[in-house]
Formats: C-alpha cells, sequence, structure tokens
DNA sequence: CTATTGTATATTGGATCCAATCTGAGTAAA
DNA sequence: TTTACTCAGATTGGATCCAATATACAATAG
C-alpha cells in the first residue's frame, strides 16, 4: 500500500508558542509598556520550564517588542513620542513604496479581499477588533508586491507601534478618518493608479502620526 | 571623600558574546552559507553550556542570518539570487532617504571621518578588509541623519546580504567602481546637495546589485 | 529620626540531566 | 540490485538544579 505523504505540520516548539502568544499581547496592549515579565510567571502560564520563555523574550527582544537588562529581568518596551514618530515615518516610506509595487499585480480576487476588510471595518463596532482589521485591509493590499522582505519589515515596524496606533484609532476620531483614507487608497489601487495610491499611503500613515503624537504628548502632559 | 561615580559597564552576557561572535562571523562570509551550527560544537568552543548558544541562535534566526528546523537544528542562511536582488532594492530605497536626511545635518567632524573611511578604502590592499570599511563609510554619513531605528533597519539588511557584497566587491571590479561612486557620494555631501547624494547612493545600491546578481548567476550556472 | 549596613528573598543566568527526534549504517526481503 | 526496516548514536528541545545578582527590609550607628 502507498499512502500519499502527508506534509505533516510540525508541531511548534514551546519556545514559539510562548513567542507567538507574547507578541500578541504586546501588539494588541494587553500586556502594557513598562510591565515586568517574569520568567517564572509566564512559564507556569504555558505548563513549561523557564527555558522555552527565555528564548521567547530574546526573540522579542531581538525585535524590540521587549527590552532586557541582565539580572534585572524583561519589559514591555515603551517608546518616547520620537520614536513612534520616526517608525510612522518609516512606515511611510516603506508602505507607500510596497504599494506602489503592489498596485500593478493587484487582481480580482485580492481587490474583492481589501474590499472585504474595508466593508468589515466600517461595519465593526467593537473598537478592539479595529486594529487586526485595518492591518487585515493594508495587508491585502501589500501583498500583491511580491516582496517577501519587504512585507516582512512592514510587519516587524507596525509591530513596535501598534499598540499606540490602537490607541489612537479608540481614542481620538482617528477610526473615521482612517475609513475615509481607506476607501481612497483603495480606489486608487482599483484604478491602477500606483502613484496615487503611494501618495494616499504616505498621507494616511503620516496623518495617523501626526493625531497619534498629538494625542501623546497630551496624555503626558 | 567622594568619588567619581564610575559607570561601571555591565559585562555583557554569554549569550550575547555568542551572539555578537556568530553575527560576526556569518556576515564576514567565515560561517558559508547552508553550514550547519552545531550547539555543542559552538558551547565547547566558548567554553559554556549550550543554553547561552541556544539563546544566541534564536536571536541569530530572528534576524534571519540563520534558519532552524525543530530537532534537526540551525544553518546558516543562504539566499536565492531573488532574495538578493530585493534586499538590495530594500536597501536603494532605505539607504537613499537615510542619506538625505542626513545631508543637511553634517558637520566638519563627520565628514572628516568619512573623508578618512574613503581614504582607508582607496588605500587597503587586503580585500577581507573592504567589507567594513564600506560599511564604515556609509555609516559615518548615515549617522548624522538622527534616525536610530532606520540605522538598526539598515544595519539589519546590509547584515542579510554583506557576505555577497564582500564577494561582489572582492571578485569583480566592484571594488574599483565602489571607490568612483563613494567619492561622488562624498562630494555630494560635502556641497550639501541631499538630493544628488540620496540619488547617488540609490544607483550606488543597484549598480552593486545588478554587477552581484550577475556574478551569482554566473556562479550557479 | 535618618542614613547606612547587613541579610533574606526573589529573580535571572548558566550547567547538567533527561526526553524526543533525526540520521545513517546494517540487514533482510522482494 | 533495490527497497524497506531496525536499531544505535548523534543532536536538539525541555526540565531541573545551582550560581550570580538585585531588591526589599530589618538592624544599627550617628
Amino acid at each position: 500500500m502507498k499512502l500519499e505523504t502527508i506534509d505533516v505540520r510540525q508541531s511548534a516548539s514551546a519556545a514559539d508558542l510562548v513567542f507567538e502568544a507574547l507578541r500578541k499581547a504586546i501588539i494588541e496592549g494587553a500586556l502594557a509598556g513598562g510591565e515586568h515579565l517574569r520568567q517564572d510567571h509566564i512559564a507556569q502560564m504555558f505548563n513549561t520550564s523557564r527555558i522555552p520563555v527565555r528564548e521567547a523574550l530574546k526573540r522579542l527582544e531581538q525585535d524590540g517588542l521587549v527590552t532586557n537588562e541582565r539580572y534585572k529581568g524583561t519589559v514591555v518596551a515603551e517608546l518616547s513620542t520620537a520614536e513612534v514618530e520616526e517608525i510612522f515615518e518609516f512606515r511611510a516610506l516603506i508602505e507607500s513604496e510596497v504599494i506602489r509595487l503592489a498596485v500593478p499585480r493587484l487582481d480580482a480576487r485580492r481587490l474583492d479581499e481589501a474590499r472585504g476588510h474595508l466593508e468589515d471595518f466600517a461595519g465593526e463596532a467593537d473598537p478592539s477588533l479595529w486594529g487586526t482589521i485595518n492591518r487585515n485591509f493594508h495587508y491585502s493590499l501589500y501583498a500583491a508586491s511580491e516582496r517577501p522582505y519587504h512585507l516582512q519589515i512592514v510587519r516587524s515596524s507596525l509591530d513596535r507601534v501598534d499598540r499606540y496606533l490602537r490607541a489612537q484609532l479608540t481614542l481620538t476620531d482617528g477610526m473615521r478618518r482612517a475609513r475615509q483614507e481607506h476607501e481612497a487608497i483603495f480606489d486608487a489601487c482599483a484604478r491602477g493608479d500606483a502613484d496615487e495610491a503611494a501618495r494616499l499611503t504616505r498621507a494616511h500613515i503620516l496623518d495617523a502620526s501626526r493625531s497619534l503624537t498629538a494625542f501623546l504628548e497630551n496624555r503626558r502632559r
């Protein structure tokens, strides 16, 4: 008898699971900036020893999501307003270029997918889901760029500021503006106007940045 | 009595030392692509247990310098020609923008430093040092941009392709062309012409990319 | 009462040990 | 000859134990 060789999805290691869970918690804001991540505590939560936890923390540190001081421990990274601003400036540069590359490669399927996220975004009442839908919308367009490295960097830079971006969407009128801007971006993509899509994406990110830094400065005062 | 409070430089952890050593070996090409990194072997080389080695390998994996398969091990990452090309395309985008931001902030000290690296580059006979001098030249200019996040990404993307870039400098006429292009970039910076410096930097990186991909395609045939 | 010192506890970093899995040589069967 | 199978060694992943350091708090001197 000959069986199909099934590509058994190799189960993730404990370290991978811990890493993904912590990453998600940080970018969603479930873990606040400055919060102390105790190895022991996390290990108990995941029913493992501290070893996989430590590997996960090292990976998070490499991504800039946490910082570690020897013998003191690991805390969720906090960004200054200047740092947030710089990362948004960076995103504006990369993401506008990525969408410029994506537009000529967009097909009907992807456009439909993006339109779906657009509608989800407009129809979703629960603010805790806006951040994820926002990401999905942009990614569904960016994916067409066929630039895996660029997309990885986009993901990494967005990870760092996602907590702040979610706050901005929720706590200001960011959601309303984002919706309008998304529609304009989508229209430019549907028309095949890459330069306009790039220009609008850049403006969209810088708009969010201005709104967010104003909000942060207010908060801190 | 009052003593000067000296900032005792906290000794790096074993994991940090291993990480830096392996990183250096990979970007310099001392460890070839595809090479298997055995935890045990590395641990012995550094006189430690495997624990810090594993943490270092996790960090390298996060940076894309190595890849890991569960229970199989960690190997030095190998990039396809397409991947190398994409990373150079990315670098052209970022580094041209970084130097545009840097030019208006360049002062005499930094320009002198860059000129020094330029002369080092021209005068150095040992090809194994060209890669590092090349990096130093560009960094001394980029540093003025005052964009720590951008610089970190520049470092990370260059790390991934540095092995290949060094090969291109050494094994083709890349060195000669790089020297000419560096001089042109430096002149534009010294004149304060940010747009021209950005344009030349972009061309410099894309030129190296073309030369390198041609070289790699030849090699693989 | 305050500042300094000593000490106990908590926490992290690293070493050693055990379990899970891969790999490859050797063997048997078609 | 070739293919499948078995088993031993090698290697990785994870658990447990020990060492180094930090932190909080009590004790003591001024």
